[in-house]
DNA sequence: TATTATTTTTAGACTTATCTAAATCGCTAA
DNA sequence: TTAGCGATTTAGATAAGTCTAAAAATAATA
């Protein structure tokens, strides 16, 4: 039974997410950005990593995840989405909150501690920023859904998650009056910058740059 | 500002225990036998803790607690026996699977996630096993209360709080239907073993030995 | 009080995770 | 085809927390 520490959860966390689900391959550099560490530590983790064969490593080369890697980094994903639920549900953190607390408490060693939660919560199927929570084997309930800059003009549909959490994009969100669960209907966009016109809920119209736009995901 | 590695709280937390609330001293083995680590390692850590100030500590002589030392251990069981709480009361763990897992959960530094708990669970004044908890301030709720074996025949009282909360002893609690706020009142006691026989609720008589009434403690 | 026993500390080693600085590898542009 | 640049790894250092073995200090006993 291979174990992790928690520095290398996270470094396998992060793996998973750059490799985009193990579709990738990923270079030093790239998890040097991503943790915000040095290469030369990355390098160094690269290397019990792939002696643990959670990844496959080829020095100069970077790195693909294991079949083992991704299940392992999905029950750290897991867990942090369980917390993130948790903080933002039950204690009322805002979901621009609770990123770095669920990282912390996801890191907690215990069998039953997660299963207890899960179901404490009614085995919630998505995380406040809209992710899907990988079940215990697991398996990830995947939704189409698409950019709302990539939406037709005249379509509706309903926003199911953002692609940037942080902290300043959900903040901006919160200000707007955007929303996970919001339905809307796209009733403006100009193809020179890009920008979309939304009707939220049928009552408030939002208008938003591309950039912002493109981290909306929705689902038509 | 002082701040105590998770390793450091730990170590704070037993020093507090061992000296009951700061009124004696406490010597390394002593603090070797609670924390399960080597004497050489407990020198090594009781130099730094005394660097920090929270214990005063003289080469070969033991150590004492400080105000600023006791001040941060409160905090720390503070958070330990809220974290308790939530486990039993929410999550349905048993009262003696806690102590572990809520070990880990209150090292998770977050200015506001202990607040939010404890308003969550609102504001609880005693942990599963009858300990108090410790307010915001450090200030403890006493309650006075006696071992059962030193109570009188024919007194009534109630179950307040244990002495042991290791897993075995209170699993046998649950077998004998003991628990914390049962109403008690003790209907046999001899004098040569020290042994106790209680009525429970009025309903279900127990007899427990010396050492069981000792590690139950009553208020009359 | 002198010797022995116990307690405590020191010295040196190991592990994990990080860093800086230096060496090395691989790719690309001349 | 090779010089040079950027990416990557290696080497060596640091910090925290632990250990074992040995030294030193204190306490107990004869
Ligand atoms: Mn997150
Ligand atoms: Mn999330
Ligand atoms: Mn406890
Ligand atoms: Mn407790």
């Amino acid at each position: 039974m291979i174990t992790l520490t928690s520095a290398e959860e996270n470094y396998l966390k992060a793996i998973y997410h750059l490799s985009d689900g193990g579709k990738k391959g990923v270079s030093t550099n790239d998890v040097s950005a991503e943790m915000k560490t040095k290469p030369a530590s990355v390098s160094d983790m690269l290397r019990k990593l792939g002696e643990k064969e959670v990844i496959e490593y080829r020095k100069y080369y970077g790195l693909h995840i294991t079949e083992e890697g991704k299940k392992m980094a999905l029950q750290t994903i897991r867990k942090h989405r369980i917390w993130e639920v948790f903080l933002v549900q039950k204690l009322k953190f805002s979901w621009d909150e609770v990123h770095e607390v669920a990282d912390a408490l996801s890191h907690v060693k215990s069998k039953s501690l997660i299963q207890r939660l899960d179901e404490y919560l009614g085995y919630p199927k998505f995380d406040p920023h809209g992710d899907p929570i990988p079940d215990e084997f697991g398996d990830v309930r995947v939704r189409p859904r698409l950019p709302l800059n990539e939406i037709e003009l005249g379509s509706t549909g309903q926003i199911v998650a953002v692609k940037d959490s942080s902290p300043a994009f959900l903040r901006y969100l919160d200000k707007v009056g955007a929303y996970i669960g919001a339905r809307i209907k796209v009733i403006d966009k100009t193809e020179f910058d890009g920008s979309v016109e939304i009707l939220v809920d049928n009552k408030k119209s939002i208008f938003m740059s591309k950039d912002v736009a493109g981290n909306i995901l929705v689902m038509v």
